[in-house]
DNA sequence: CGGCTTTTGCTTGACGATCGCCAAAAGGTA
DNA sequence: TACCTTTTGGCGATCGTCAAGCAAAAGCCG
């Protein structure tokens, strides 16, 4: 046996060559010639196919080193466009972005999710062609749409299962109601899936296993492990929101059980405690607002909350040893007091190994998360290898 | 857009029909001409040059349907063989096996791996050797060596990082030292999650997330997430022995820590509890002698370090949503009464959504785990698509 | 027992993909 | 300006795959 580890280069058609060039960078016909180890004619071949699909486009000159200068070609991620659907309980968020996730147009609107798909759907197609209408494109070039839905959801039928916040979507086919206005393909996801993915493929491509904290009215997480997004066996995994901590002890959630995490440090909980010790406060938001406004007890109920959640992803930190750990939701904007709150534990409760390269960051997606992720879904779907070799055939 | 989800079927080389053909059932020529949507003389070509190479064999012929019955074919396991080895802080198992990790010849020992890998490693080959001459089989026959290691290993490199028990270990090349004695290539991985592999291999070929957990001298976990064995960022994924649980309050931990749930559930410490209650136990078999003779002390302890476990569990379950956890290790032999614990904890702390398909149970390859997925991990390796197109070749 | 059905093994020609080679192009360098 | 280096595109040759066809094999059915 000469060779262990290394085997011969396996076929690689026009859309595996094409993944090399997804990162946008500039290469030329030699890099792909050494890369794939394939002859220069049959990379010059690939190189026509995809050229003719606008999929990519001649990116200048490299250095020459004493000879002709080489042509480079690049990902011309203005080839088609997505729309990136983020819906959470009470707002919409749609964005029209390139393949590269290159927000072209975006749109905010309060709408209640329990106004039932038929409403909120037809809502989403509206909006969305309008939106598309604004870029100066034509539907035609829409490949695909990616949407995000507050509550659990079987991403390969596209449809929610149980969702506890909007009861009315149960089994309801999204992907084939949405098909009927775009003549694309539907790809659907918890909502924290998506942000988890945004925030990967946005800020982080290089790391392979990490989890995305939201933090908001519930709390949640996404798991990226070995690179991918990891749904569990019903698409419910990342669900920390109901995992029990000692300090909720006797505390009722919502879920009906008690001692949940969401019980005493979500921003629902967060507020309910300042409101009963007498500060205004009702909502995620409020508390927000009363920690940048210098509120001491509000700073200090924000930490708290950080500490408790830091008890629950100390415990995650161990299972899945994650390289890195991104705090999104609205309550992570209320400074570094959430942060600095689970950091606190986390640190101190994990082995070394694991926390030895282990980063707590906040997100650097923010708000955008959400569509960033649901037009990542979508571009994903439409650039992998098979549908690209399907697409220029 | 015709097709939204299916795309043109992607070339298959013979590597690649190969797979079709793991699962040991035995196909048509007919068959996997439908499967692969290839020509039949295709297919019959390809069916040639796995037959040469000694991987697939003649299956006996398939009911007739009124004609001439079809030949089906079958994957050969017997072709090859390959050394799994299991090690543990104080013993070792060694196994080889076929193919399809049935296993030919097997050997158990007592070995220190404290005693450094010098005298392991070369332990092992000499064991191994002699192992593979009394299955009748030649050594050219070994096409790959699997190994299990007690602590936390680079699955990438086969390098130990860290290991607290075997501190001799540290960064040591095992592939690199095994690979002097056998030509073939070698594999390594933690004792665990290498156990995670066998059963899920060996008894839940259909299961794409589960969690496998070893009660022990200690407590560990292997997460198998999307069909896959994940590890996470340094290959340490899965340790959750040393997660914080309520009653372990300010119990002190080896790991220096305090509450952690190894210091009050793992077998070194119920033994060590039941011993300062003044009954005869002072290590994890100790524990399952007494709870076999009828010990109701020693039941009690079990079943409650079974709610301690889940209660680390029901996080687990929360995060990952499996649709499956095996309980394994020698605690699990006790009877029932540490599952009984883990279930009741389990179903009573986690969401609806994810138990009402969830099942717990105990392992079904018990002492076998580790050497079955020391040998899964290294068939994986040698019948991969590029690996067989290369032995083809 | 003979005809029918179905699969098999083999061959053939066609087609497409890939490869290796070579001449032309395009710039740097002496 | 002439030479050198390197890239590029085009060409025929080769290999793998496919579709089709055909005789033989072998069990089923009447």
């Amino acid at each position: 046996m000469e060779e262990l580890l290394k085997f011969a280069p396996r076929p690689t058609g026009a859309g595996d060559m094409f993944q090399l060039l997804r990162d946008g960078q500039p290469r030329t016909r030699a890099d792909l010639a050494a890369i794939t180890g394939q002859a220069r004619s049959t990379i010059a071949a690939r190189i026509d196919l995809l050229m003719s699909a606008g999929l990519i486009a001649p990116a200048g000159e490299a250095s020459s080193t004493g000879g002709r200068p080489p042509v480079t070609f690049a990902f011309s991620p203005e080839a088609r466009i997505v729309l990136a659907v983020d819906l959470g309980a009470t707002h919409a968020r749609l964005a029209v972005t390139d393949l590269a996730s290159n927000v072209l147009a975006e749109t905010d609107a309060a709408l209640a999710i329990a106004d039932g798909p038929d409403v909120v759907l037809s809502w989403v197609a509206d909006t969305g062609e309008k939106l598309v209408a604004t870029t100066g494109r034509s539907l035609d070039d829409l490949v695909s749409v990616g949407v995000g839905l507050p509550g659990p959801v079987e991403h390969s039928s596209g449809r929610p299962i149980n969702p506890p916040i909007m009861p009315a979507w149960d089994d309801v086919d999204v992907p084939g109601i949405l098909q009927k206005r775009f003549n694309a393909s539907v790809l659907v996801d918890n909502d924290v899936n998506i942000m988890a993915l945004g925030e990967h493929r946005t800020a982080w491509p290089a790391v392979t296993d990490m989890l995305f904290v939201k933090v908001a009215t519930g709390i949640g997480s996404g798991i990226i492990a070995d690179g991918e997004l990891r749904r569990g066996a019903q698409g419910a995994a990342g669900d920390i929101g109901h995992v029990a901590v000692p300090s909720a002890a006797d505390v009722p959630c919502r879920c009906g059980n008690v001692g949940c995490l969401e019980a005493v440090a979500s921003g629902q909980a967060v507020a309910a405690a300042l409101a009963a010790a007498g500060l205004d406060a009702s909502n995620s938001a409020d508390v927000v607002a009363l920690v940048r406004a210098g509120d001491l007890a509000a700073s200090q109920a924000v930490r708290q909350a950080g500490r408790d959640i830091g008890s629950v992803l100390a415990a995650c930190v161990s299972l899945l040893n994650p390289s890195l750990i991104v705090i999104g939701g609205i309550v992570a904007e209320a400074g570094e007091h959430l942060i600095a709150g689970i950091r606190e534990i986390v640190y101190q409760r994990s082995l070394p190994l694991a926390t030895q390269h282990l980063r707590i960051v906040t997100s650097q997606a923010r708000g955008q998360a959400g569509v960033l992720g649901a037009s990542a879904m979508a571009v994903d779907h439409v650039l992998s290898p098979a549908a690209i070799d399907a697409l220029i055939a």
